[in-house]
DNA sequence: CAACAGATTCTCT
DNA sequence: GAGAATCTGTTGT
C-alpha cells in the first residue's frame, strides 16, 4: 500500500471518481476503502460551484488533495476530495466504503460514511491521504444513475466498485 | 431580513 | 413510497 501522488489527483474530476475505488482513504486514526463515488464539476447544475466561489465552496477552488466538508440538510456531513486543476471547482463525492473493523453497512451512504469516520465541518480544508493496495482481482466498476439530487439526474457520473 | 431548496437518512406505512 | 429532522447558502423583498 503506497500513496498517490497528488499528480494523480490533479487530473479531471470525471475521470478520477472511477480511478479512486477500492483505493483508501485515511481520515484520523480510520482507514476506509472507496466503493461509491459521484463526481462533480462547474459545468453541473447539481454541483456546488455550478454558481461560482462562495464561502462555503471556497476549498473546491483550491489546490486537489484537499477534503470538501459540508452540512446537508442540517443533519449529514459530506465527504469530497478536492481534484483538478487549482481554481477549476472539482470534486469527487465519496458517497460509500468499508471502513476498516466496522460493519460493511456502517457507511454505505454519504451521510453514513461522514458519520463513521467521525468527520465533520473542523475537518473542511486538510488535505486527505490516498493510498492504493494491491489491484483487487475481483473489483468490478459500473457507471449507474445519479440519486439524491434534483438537477441533471441522468449524467453518468456517479461509479460503484463490485466484488469487493 | 425572510423565504426556500437541498450532493441524506431514518422511521413509519 | 412519504414525511420529519435541522441548518446553511442563495435569492428575493
Amino acid at each position: 500500500m503506497h500513496r498517490v501522488e497528488e499528480t494523480l489527483l490533479a487530473g479531471d474530476a470525471t475521470d478520477v471518481a472511477p480511478d479512486l475505488l477500492g483505493m483508501y482513504l485515511a481520515l484520523g486514526d480510520r482507514l476506509v476503502q472507496i466503493v461509491e463515488v459521484e463526481a462533480y464539476t462547474m459545468d453541473d447544475p447539481a454541483s456546488h460551484s455550478f454558481r461560482g466561489r462562495t464561502p462555503r465552496n471556497s476549498v473546491m477552488f483550491g489546490p486537489p488533495g484537499v477534503l470538501y466538508v459540508y452540512l446537508v440538510y442540517g443533519i449529514h456531513h459530506c465527504v469530497n476530495l478536492v481534484t483538478g486543476p487549482e481554481g477549476d471547482g472539482q470534486a469527487v463525492l465519496i458517497r460509500g466504503g468499508i471502513v476498516a473493523g466496522l460493519a460493511r453497512t456502517a457507511a454505505d451512504g454519504p451521510g453514513k460514511l461522514a458519520r463513521a469516520l467521525g468527520v465533520d465541518l473542523s475537518w473542511n480544508g486538510r488535505s486527505a491521504a490516498v493510498f492504493r493496495a494491491g489491484r483487487a482481482p475481483a473489483m468490478g466498476v459500473i457507471a449507474t444513475p445519479r440519486i439524491g439530487i434534483s438537477r441533471a439526474v441522468d449524467w453518468p457520473r456517479r461509479w460503484v466498485a463490485t466484488g469487493l
